[in-house]
DNA sequence: TTGTAGGCGTTATCAA
DNA sequence: TTGATAACGCCTACAA
């Protein structure tokens, strides 16, 4: 009936052979074993030998979860992550799977796909599984009320993104510099009208994005207009949506800073697609910069975070505070680097046919 | 004998409550309580209340660990993917993660990074920390001889990768009918040598694919040539380092057959970097249909696979297995789709014009 | 250097 | 309907 991979010692109903089991085979007691297992030194050599010999014969498997429950640390991380299907955060994803690795941890995962319920379930699961920490990046909606009790008593790191109110170690990028550089550049190769795309107000790292585009807007002398701010889903579609009131627009945008890179691809698509010239026509400039912004036509320009770095830090960091046992909140910014491709448009040429357009 | 009777929330240094500390505050045995956690109707519905509300008064959290050591599955499947790196297994991924919230299990990941000896390391690891069952993608040039015994008793689905010798259930694409319409479509085409880009040949998946290469040629009474055929690694920079060999040939290819989306985009950049329109001078087709084959220029024909779909069910699988304890490996195939884009090419021209490119 | 005796949080088995 | 008690596999004393 219950074939597996062909097992070998196996014994008992669970099929799991203990301490006890090893023990027995190598005619020692169960604390001998133990030690053996824990790697001290007070154990003859010859023992350690017929302990070692007694555990692969049968296929012997330590079992983590009987000595977290004696008290030792339980090396699990929880990683949950608010969208994998953006490549950004897969590339976050990896540096946190990385990081865990070389710290002996092992991370769960989760995608809460922006769904705060879902959300809310995984990470109590994760605790019940005993995670001893968690590196999260919240959905978009989070309520703080209902997530805080959840996560009490444990390490968190917030990546990338980060919830009002909710007082964890921090670890994320320059937002608001980067967009002020980004935006600099595009007003500096002559565009006067640079819309913002994409995002939710509500969100914490467009808000700091936001501020760098205001204050770039505002080291120019360029009067803010907010009919060029869009709010949009920060994906594919979303950069795509706004292209429609982006072109009809009675003072029409000759650039556009965008929240992050999908956005930025959706729109360069969808611009395309309505026969604008990105790159001539049109400056673009997305946040990330993903693998893929170098393959867009025209090549997309981008504020650029390194994602698996940002990852990395938050697990150290996180097990840092698990080794000290100090939860202290730690905030840590990562620098951002304005790449500069082909999409920004030299925009002399812009300004000239956008306002060709508007006179129609 | 520390019990406290302190009717004040978490105690204990762990800082977690346990089911004791909820019985005394609801003034009942801890027998009561675990029949209310697991949902008995035995118990009566006033004291249920009480121990109700007694656990979020306490913030309870359920301890799986220790129910798992009493004799519980565990709940948690690991997830062993050979490369994150690549969108397609991302989209595996999410699948397998999707399953698992859905049967409440929670998955442990790794990524192996192609690496075998990591791939032993993580797969202990998911053992210890007490995986009741593996999904995994295995590394190229894993050995079956070294996994074999880690995966003792344990229900394990090989997905889209397997290793021979290696007896477990399986989930993976009908390689070799997707790789011989593929071909067939480039010879209809007027492609009358095809190469055949990427991948190892000691990969199961690749000698798939290969044998449906080699029938579509056959079908087609088209000689073999092994001159045609390039192993490489299966990512971006594979595709493209075959390149310069490819045109050095002396009779060279009109078009490729790749073993995946990645390796065939490697390809076509590095074809148009030098100066190879593909689509005219040369056909590609690739493998996976990744979300990018869309977006590439000439957007990419590919062998659709759905790899959210195989990693769903592959973790259905796992389940059913698991629920039923009856671990006799199985195997899924999936059915591809060929998706024609403009990569294909119409041919004759790419003939005629590889004619005049080999005549130099 | 090795053995014995708890105890961690939970569930299963009996009694009450 | 509820309560007492014995496991589960491991680790930490402490004893031999």
């Amino acid at each position: 009936m219950n074939a597996g991979v062909d097992g070998q010692g196996a014994k008992g109903r669970g099929g799991r052979s203990t301490i006890v089991d090893v023990a027995d085979r190598a005619g020692v007691s169960k604390s001998t074993v133990s030690l053996v297992l824990s790697g001290s030194s007070l154990v003859a050599e010859a023992t350690r030998e017929r302990v070692t010999e007694a555990m692969s014969e049968l296929g012997y498997i330590y079992h983590r979860g009987a000595a977290t429950l004696r008290g030792a640390r339980s090396g699990v991380i929880g990683m949950v992550i608010n969208d994998l299907s953006n490549p950004f955060f897969v590339e976050m994803a990896i540096g946190i799977e990385q990081a865990c690795q070389v710290g002996e941890y092992i991370p769960f995962i989760a995608n809460s796909v922006e769904n705060p319920a879902r959300q809310l379930q995984v990470v109590r699961s994760m605790r019940e599984h005993g995670a001893a920490g968690l590196v999260l990046s919240p959905a978009i909606g989070t309520s703080v009320a209902e997530l805080k009790p959840l996560l009490s008593g444990m390490p968190v790191v917030q990546v990338m993104r980060r919830l009002p109110g909710l007082k964890t170690s921090i670890v994320a990028p320059e937002n608001k510099d980067g967009a002020r550089r980004a935006t600099a550049q595009l007003i500096a190769s002559g565009h006067g009208r640079v819309a913002f795309v994409g995002g939710f107000q509500s969100m914490v790292v467009r808000q700091d994005r936001f501020a760098g585009y205001r204050l770039a807007l505002d080291e120019a002398e360029i009067a803010f207009d907010e009919s060029l701010v869009f709010e949009t889903m920060t994906n594919y579609a979303g950069g795509a949506a706004v292209v429609p009131q982006l072109l009809s627009h009675h003072a029409p945008a000759t650039a556009a800073l965008c929240f992050n890179d999908v956005v930025a691809i959706g729109l360069i698509r969808a611009l395309g697609a309505a026969g604008v010239a990105v790159g001539s026509d049109f400056g673009v400039i997305g946040f990330d910069d993903i693998e893929e912004a170098q393959h867009t036509l025209p090549a997309l320009s981008s504020v650029a975070v390194n994602g698996r770095a940002l990852g990395t830090k938050a697990v150290q960091l996180l097990m840092r505070q698990l080794a000290s046992g100090d939860f202290e909140p730690e905030t840590i910014l990562c620098p951002t680097t304005l790449v500069i491709r082909a999409s920004c448009g030299t925009a002399a040429s812009a300004t000239a046919k956008s306002e060709a357009r508007s006179e129609e």
